[in-house]
Parts: C-alpha cells; sequence; structure tokens
DNA sequence: TGAGACATGTAATCAGTTACATGATTAT
DNA sequence: ATAATCATGTAACTGATTACATGTCTCA
C-alpha cells in the first residue's frame, strides 16, 4: 500500500498528473525514500481509478491520461499517513551483513566496514548538498534531517567496529609473535 | 539471495540443520535482522540441494531432512560475504512516513513523533537487554550495536522534528491569537 | 487418548524487477 | 529525416505472505 499512498501523496501536492509525471516525480528527491518505475506505476493508476481513489480528469496528446485525486483518494491517503504501525517486518540487506560479519577473517572485515563507512560519507555529503539546494525547510525536509542521522550512525558505527576489529587482530598478531608468552 | 546467504551461513556456524531448525533460529536474535517463515525456507532449501549448495545428509523420523553445506556452498556464501553493494534500492516506509510528515496537520504529525520516539525507546531497550543476557562479544554482536545506535537516531530525530513542529505550531497559535499583531 | 511439539510441504496472491513492445510529438 | 523526449502499456519472473494441508512422535 506503500506505492498507492506515495502516488496520492504526489497528486495531492502537485494537482493531476500523468502516470509519465509521477515516474519522473520518483526520480527525484523521493528516490532518497521509495522508488517505483513506470512498469509497476502505470498498472497501480489504473488499478487505483478502478479503485475509485483516482479519476482520469484529461486525455493529451499521445494517449497522455491526468489522473486526479477524489474524496475517496483524499480519505485513503489520510488514513495511510494517520496508522500507526505497530510491529514491522525487519528485512534489511545491510543489518544481516552486520549480523554475519564474523563469519569473515578480520582483515576481509575491516576492509568491508572501511568502505561501508566511506559509502555513509559519500551519501551524508550527498543529502548536505540537496539541503543546500532545496533549503531548510522544503518539502522532504523531515526526511531529510533523518537520513542525515542515521546516516551519521551508520559511518559511526563502521569506524567503532573496525577499531574493535583492529584491536583484536592486534591481539591475535601478538600471541603469534610470542606463542608461549615467553621469550627465549 | 539474502535468504540464501542467512541459511548457508546458518548452517555453517550451527552445523548440518533440519528445515524446522532454521526456522527456530529465524525466530531468534536473527530476526532483529532478517524474517523468513517455514512456507519459504523448505522449498528454498530443496532448490539449494538442486543447485548443489547443500545436500541431504541425514534423514530421520517424522520426515525430517538435515541439511549440510557443501564446498559450493561455503564458496556461494564467503562470495556473497565480501561482494560489495552499489547502490542499492530504497524502498523504507518509515521513510517515506518521514518524507509525507508534512501533509498532516501540525498536532497530528506530533502525536505520531511522539508515538515513534516511544517506539525507538522499546526497541533500544530491548536490545540492550538482549545485549545484557548474550553478552559483549556474542555472535550477532556487530548488528545489536548497529541497531542500538540506529535506534538512538531514530529517537533522537522524532525529538528533534516535534520540536521543530512545536516552535511552528507556537508561532502559528501566537498569529491566530492576535491577528493583526495589534492591540485594540 | 489426547495435547503439543515436531516436521514438511503446496497454492493463491501480492509487490516489485527486467525486458519487451509500441507509437506520437517536437526540435534540429 | 531523424533523434530525443513524451507516453503507455504487457509478460515473465522473483521473493515474500497467508492460508491450506498432512502426518508423526512423545509425554502426561
Amino acid at each position: 500500500m506503500s506505492l498507492r499512498a506515495a502516488l496520492l501523496a504526489l497528486i495531492e501536492v502537485a494537482g493531476p498528473s500523468s502516470g509519465y509525471d509521477l515516474t519522473k516525480r520518483f526520480e527525484g528527491s523521493l528516490a532518497h525514500v521509495w522508488q517505483a518505475s513506470h512498469s509497476q506505476i502505470y498498472p497501480e493508476l489504473n488499478r487505483m481509478a478502478a479503485d475509485g481513489l483516482l479519476k482520469v480528469e484529461e486525455e493529451g496528446p499521445r494517449g497522455r491520461k491526468t489522473y486526479a485525486i477524489t474524496a475517496a483518494g483524499q480519505a485513503e491517503l489520510y488514513q495511510w499517513l494517520t496508522e500507526v504501525k505497530t510491529e514491522q517486518r525487519v528485512r534489511d540487506e545491510a543489518s544481516l551483513r552486520a549480523f554475519l560479519l564474523p563469519l569473515l577473517p578480520g582483515q576481509k572485515a575491516i576492509e568491508l566496514l572501511t568502505e561501508r563507512a566511506r559509502a555513509a560519507e559519500t551519501k551524508k555529503a550527498e543529502l548536505e548538498a540537496l539541503r543546500l539546494r532545496v533549503g531548510e525547510s522544503s518539502f522532504g525536509g523531515f526526511a531529510l534531517e533523518r537520513g542525515l542521522r542515521h546516516m551519521t550512525a551508520e559511518r559511526d558505527w563502521a569506524l567503532w567496529a573496525i577499531d574493535r576489529l583492529q584491536k583484536s587482530e592486534e591481539a591475535r598478531t601478538e600471541t603469534v609473535r610470542t606463542p608461549t608468552g615467553e621469550p627465549e
């Protein structure tokens, strides 16, 4: 139902739109939080019109169809926005990789974590640049701030994990160097 | 492919296991990072055996089948663990809700954010309790620390957003009280 | 003998991806 | 004329959920 909510919200905010318009909208700043391709959007718009949440307001050149939100659509959107999600399913590949990290040799794990810290830093810079471009209090501002905070947490976690692994690597190397703890 | 990796990893760590064993394993601490039900696990195990990543090591009572990891399975697991994921698709309902928050009246948004701060705090407490139970350096330790940091970021973001909304609500109320800014 | 845990499966459905397919309009 | 952009769709497939379906073993 998230795709429906996103489509309803986009039309609510920007007014009547075609599938083509909406597809492009999903490639803008919204892409940081949700993605959808035209092959998913077009059938969904048809279903939503069939369900009375949207209506075809206008048919333009090249078969262009402009969808407007109906009262039922607005009700559905408000309903979705205000429902409280208890117990969501967790299926996060990044978390799974963190969970399974101990299966790798220390050096390899450190390499991967370094890359991850770098990626989080890059994403963070990207969001900061976006904020400069669109301003402090633009429409997606709350999500932007949230992304920044989570990227900071991700980077700091990766650095913490690297530090931890490095300490245990040192201890291990130490042990290897003087296996019995006794000089000759 | 994440499910495959998780199954291979569980068998790698705990030794030969049945679908039933693995299903229960997904209900333990792993449930914080990935979920899978028996109806997904059983067919996947069969496919993995057909692909040579696992082999049926033993058939027990009640039709129990114990799967062991093969050399090909270990190679596949290592491959998955070390591949660097560039550009992952984003589809995060919590982020979408944050993005669309400005569509709600301020008071309603504050309510939802309060609930979200509370939920993050609860999850954080849950993870802290888990850490006390399983110890600082247990197998899922890296993921646990990561979860804690992200839940902290989530709670802090929600509190920040509430504060921001409260300030603009106050400003709005102020305006309503003395609409022209002039006393009579 | 009956409850509860053990144990494995399939079918229908939903959300999403990738690839295929078609054609109209506009600007150079 | 032709390339770019506008514009909409469908089909095959993958991963996941929910519901249905079946049967065994153990212990009180």
